[in-house]
DNA sequence: ATTGATTTGTCTATTTGTGTCAAATTTAAT
DNA sequence: ATTAAATTTGACACAAATAGACAAATCAAT
């Protein structure tokens, strides 16, 4: 799953920024944000940040899919996935 | 957050069995199931599975409970915490 | 006081994550 | 068709996280 890769290249080719653009300014090498873009990597949380400001979108949206994307990958392939979420939820509401 | 824990503890506790006896069974030094009742380490997938038969209750019981608190792991101090889970429990759902 | 059970602290090995670099491939312009 | 820039791929390096062992300390019940 790779939400938020999908959605950093949209937002950077409805600009027409290269690669190499939001690589310098991730300070990072351009074949690594390719590799985050086709979701073969992930982002820090920090760069995370980061690219919300470079593409001016909140820090919510962007984080909200990298928050996703990451629990997506610890219950893929999980036979009881939807039980673990929604146990999770539950715990979570009580703890706020 | 440790529900497996707690869990695994109550239901070892209920049976009147050793720490010893656990890490026998799971072939683990009695330390280390210490700490994972305790919540200071986890359990593995296997060894989930291998404590479900052990006490005679569901995987599905035990693998829930592990899930959830790798899930509540990922997400513990994030603003978007919730956010997060509903957006991967969306997306789950279309995977199904 | 002694013994068995549990916990705590430290250390090690393995795995996973983040990154680079060079080479290969793809894309676009001439 | 040729070339040049952009992107992708694969191999490697380093760092951080994880699973585990072991020894010593603490706790509980005789």
């Amino acid at each position: 799953m790779n939400s938020l890769g999908e959605k950093i290249r949209a937002m950077r080719e409805s600009k027409d920024i290269l690669l190499r653009q939001v690589a310098a300014y991730l300070e990072i090498d351009t074949a690594l944000i390719s590799k985050i873009e086709r979701g073969e990597r992930r982002l820090t949380r920090e760069q995370v940040i980061k690219l919300a400001n470079y593409y001016n979108v909140t820090d919510e949206e962007l984080l909200t899919l990298w928050l996703s994307d990451k629990l997506l990958d610890t219950i893929e392939n999980e036979p009881f996935a939807m039980q673990g979420l929604n146990k999770a939820k539950t715990i979570l509401k009580t703890l706020i």
